[in-house]
Formats: structure tokens, C-alpha cells, sequence
DNA sequence: GTCTATAAGAGGATAGAC
DNA sequence: GTCTATCCTCTTATAGAC
């Protein structure tokens, strides 16, 4: 078993439930030491500081929501319908009951631009989610639009999850999901067009940009 | 002018600007009086406490957003396809480019559960807000399945801010306004069905939630 | 690798001078 | 109504014993 968790990880594990459930500022490290079993001081022997484990910790939500969420959208043996519905299914999973929502997004707003290397690792979580749904999605809608029902469906996730937090009612959240499979059932190119327009979209093409990430 | 501003009120607005941009645990209360020109024993002559203070700006938040935004909803003598209208418009204007994004929503991922008081003025913020949009839905969709798409346009509204906080682009959350308007544009009755599904939806109707309030 | 002890500072809150 | 001074607690971080 080479997927033993090492005191790090489980380091790492505790500091992600309370930055997530109770937000980055409000967490000690001697809560996150306390919920691992150790005192505060042993922390620091395998992190610098509370923002260097919180960046370890950022980094593995990363390379876990790639191997395990995002990732099921790049599958070339699997038509893009159903690799959309697997992403959507995982995404549902993943955060559904999960108190304290997506942690990337409390982050995002938690911090907003005061600490840049959350910022980018945000941008890239996000970055990563977009590039999965519009690989998906290109194919009937072509890349610009692709690019702009991803964020769209980004956008009513994050806020679902939000809602769900509000209210305790995973409703909207389910909704949100289902409707982004929906965005690939119809046949034909115009009708199932998801987010609210319908018809062939007037709207500026504009920049067809692909990617938010612009840090360096 | 009766509106002249209060000493106090110059406090509350320093503090929902901090709140909104740095998160209400890393606000200091030395930080919110020397926005507004003060020392911070001198906060405590009218609030009783950073808590105290801040359910003050919560409930100013709400009773702006219902004077100046959600009551746009309610003017009998505007059908209902303009009062969404202006409605959106209002929700885009207050929102663009708003530093922070939506106080609620980033307090709501903060804190989560754990101020009670909180929660309760969060949940009628948005109880407000959905029954604003509800309203004018509800004649052409009926009051289930009206409450939904408010729930569903709330959610994309939220998670629309929320990413061009990550992101600095406004055209997410424009796009969902415009969807939102939209909502009311067709003249039948399926065919606008906004946030994805096409077809005459054969979603359960389960409870007809009114509401999301279920606290004292 | 975990502990104790401690430094150094930030933050919430109070008392009293002016 | 604002300031100064102070208290107390919590928090980050380090040093060194075991």
C-alpha cells in the first residue's frame, strides 16, 4: 500500500475539514494540531507556518480534484455526454452534505487578493474545473461558448453549494447538477443551449479567452 | 436632510466594507475605527462589541437591499417582466465590480453556523431576495416551481460574484443577470424555462417551499 | 517526532481622564 | 464623545528537553 497517509497527510487532512468548516483566519494551528492528536508545537516540524501548511493543503485539494473529479472528463474512450455526466455525478458527490462547501470558493472570498499564493492556487483550482467542462462541451458548442456555459455552470455550482449552506437543503444543489447534463442531452445545436438563452445567442463573441490564468 | 449620517452609521458603513473585503474574523476593531477616524476604545462607546456591531451592519444590509433593490419586485403598478427587469439591473448595479462581492454570501462561507445570529439575518437576506424574484415569476410558472428558478437565479447571481472576485471578470455575473431577465422573455409558457431544462419539466413538486426560514 | 516552556504580538474589551 | 492606559486572552512561532 503506497497510499499509507504519513503524519503530514494527516496533518494536512485536519487542517482542510477546519479551514473549510471555520474558515482560514478563524483556524489555530492549535486546533488543526489538536484535531490531529498532536500540541501545537509539533506542528511546525513539518510546516514552516499555518500558510505554508494551508498552501501543502491547497496544493493536494488540487492534485485530488484532478485525479478524482476533473479528470473524468478527459477519458477519449467515453463520449463527451456521459463524461459530463460523470463529472457532474462526481461534483454532486463530492459536494453534497459536505459541511462547510468547496473550500476554494470560501477561500476566494475569505481572503479575496491578500495573500497572492492562495489566489493563484484558487485560480488554478478553478482553472482546472472550466478546462474539464469546456473539453466536454466544445464539440457542440464550439470553444468560445464552451468556455462561457463552463463558467456559467462553475458559477451556479459555487452558489448552490452556498445556498445549501444557507438553507441545508441540497435541492438547488441537485438541480444545478442535473441541468449541467442537461447542457449535452438534446440533439440538435441550439436547443439545449442551457443557461437561459434560447435561440443562437447573439451575444459578443468577444475574446475567445480559455483560461483565467493570467498570475504568473 | 434627515439622512444626514450618524457617527454610528459612519462606523457601521466602515465595518460592512472591511466585512465584505477582508472577512469579518480578520477585521479588527482597530481596524474599523481608524477607517472611520476613530481609536478603537472609542467603537465601544456605541456598539457593546465587534459582534454587536456587526449584526448592526447586517441589519442594514438588509433593510437597504429590501428598500432598494428587492422592492423593485413588489410595484403592482409594473408588470411583472419589467419589475425583473429592474430587479436584475439592480442586483448587476449593486454587485459590479463591488469589492468583496456580496457580504452575505461571503459571510454565510465564513462563518458558517457558528453565530447563530448570523445565520438567521443571512437566511433573511436571501429569503427576501428569493421572494422578491418568486413574485414576479409566479404568474407565469406558479409558485413551486417559481421558487425554484428564484433559487436557481440566486444561486448563479452568487456564484457569478463569487468567481469575478477569482477571476476579475465581470462578464460571468453579467451573463447571469441578462439569464435571469430572460426568464420572463418568451410569451409561452415553457419555452423560457431559464436554467437548462427544455421541455415541460417533469421534476417532482414535492413541497411547495415558500420559504427557507425555519429559525425563531 | 513529540513534548514543555516561552517569547512576542495581536485582538477584544474595560476604566477613567479630558 | 474621544482619548489613553490597561488587562486578559488567544495566536503565531521558536528553543530546547526527552
Amino acid at each position: 500500500m503506497p497510499t499509507r497517509k504519513t503524519d503530514r497527510d494527516a496533518v494536512i487532512d485536519a487542517a482542510l475539514e477546519l479551514f473549510r468548516t471555520q474558515g482560514y483566519h478563524h483556524t489555530s494551528v492549535a486546533d488543526i494540531a489538536a484535531a490531529c492528536g498532536l500540541l501545537k508545537g509539533s506542528v511546525y516540524h513539518y510546516f514552516a507556518g499555518k500558510k505554508a501548511l494551508a498552501m501543502a493543503a491547497l496544493d493536494r485539494v488540487i492534485a485530488d480534484s484532478r485525479q478524482k473529479i476533473f479528470g473524468l472528463a478527459n477519458d477519449p474512450a467515453v463520449p463527451p455526454a456521459v463524461r459530463l455526466q460523470n463529472l457532474a455525478e462526481a461534483v454532486e458527490r463530492f459536494f453534497a452534505g459536505r459541511e462547510g462547501g468547496c473550500l476554494m470558493g470560501s477561500l476566494a472570498l475569505e481572503v479575496g487578493d491578500a495573500i497572492p499564493e492562495f489566489c493563484d492556487r484558487v485560480r488554478l483550482y478553478f482553472d482546472d474545473w472550466k478546462a474539464a467542462l469546456a473539453s466536454v462541451l466544445e464539440g457542440r458548442y464550439g470553444a468560445a461558448r464552451a468556455g462561457e456555459l463552463a463558467e456559467d455552470s462553475i458559477a451556479r455550482a459555487q452558489g448552490a453549494i452556498l445556498l445549501m449552506e444557507v438553507t441545508g437543503d441540497p435541492a438547488v444543489f441537485r438541480r444545478a447538477c442535473r441541468d449541467t447534463v442537461a447542457l449535452l442531452d438534446g440533439a440538435t445545436e441550439t436547443e439545449a443551449a442551457g443557461t437561459g438563452r434560447s435561440g443562437p445567442a447573439k451575444d459578443t463573441p468577444g475574446e475567445p479567452r480559455e483560461s483565467w490564468q493570467h498570475a504568473s
